[in-house]
DNA sequence: ACCCAGGGTCATA
DNA sequence: TATGACCATGGG
């Protein structure tokens, strides 16, 4: 068992299952993907609860809003005309694709190159849709994961995203959807709940993952 | 008052 | 290719 393998297990049964992602339907991931953007999931809770109780959380009805009357529904999840926008042009390309049941049979990798193609639908957030939406087996990188294994010493603070991510899906033997959700899920619950609470690490399941005091990591 | 969050784009060098 | 500015709210 390599190292990405025993962090996994022991961020495993340090939390248990994760059960990602927090969503309804494969819609609901898709638009908290985007959402959730450089943004505490909490705020994202808000602005989606607002996007459901305007019933604007199914793709044809956001086909037919605007940005100007989206944007405040957005509020609370932070850059809401940025995202208004993206959101828009995600849903365009979206519809404009057939949706779901098209989209679904489409190649992963072609899949991936689409979604990049739409404004505001990066690296993190198209793998965000492809993993959690669309049950792809890739690995999701986030800033938690960078920080994390560098500091752990398994790779530069500067590794770009692309790398990092084939670092992972090459280290993990079992090639399995089920363990990459599962694995970036608790990646993100661990820089949640102890890397920040705990910055002496001391009780850490990963051992000093987190920066030491008075050290600065740019 | 300060730092950061489940990033991405665009302008500059 | 690689930094820097910018987007903006809410919690700790």
């Amino acid at each position: 068992m390599n190292s990405y393998e025993s962090i996994f297990s022991r961020l495993f049964s340090e939390y248990g299952p994760q059960s990602w992602w927090p969503a309804d339907t494969a819609f609901e991931i898709m638009v908290g993907a985007i959402l959730t953007q450089n943004t505490a999931w909490l705020n994202v809770e808000r602005a989606l609860a607002n996007l459901k109780s305007a019933q604007l959380l199914c793709a044809e009805a956001l086909l037919n809003t605007t940005a100007e009357e989206l944007a405040p529904l957005l509020k609370p999840s932070g850059y809401f005309n940025v995202k208004a926008q993206r959101l828009l042009a995600f849903v365009e390309w979206y519809c404009a694709e057939g949706q779901y049941p098209t989209l679904k049979s489409i190649k992963t990798l072609e899949l991936r190159k689409r979604l990049l193609s739409v404004k505001g639908v990066g690296p993190e957030t198209a793998d965000d849709i492809l993993l959690y939406a669309f049950n792809r087996k890739v690995f999701v990188i986030d800033a938690y994961t960078r920080r994390i294994f560098s500091r752990l010493g398994h790779v530069e603070i500067t590794t770009s995203y692309e790398v990092l991510r084939a670092c992972f899906e090459r280290h993990l033997a079992k090639q399995d959807v089920a363990l990459f959700n599962e694995y970036h899920a608790l990646i993100v619950k661990h820089g949640k709940d102890v890397c920040k609470t705990r910055p002496d690490c001391s009780c850490c399941c990963l051992d000093s993952c987190c920066p030491k005091q008075g050290v600065k990591e740019n």
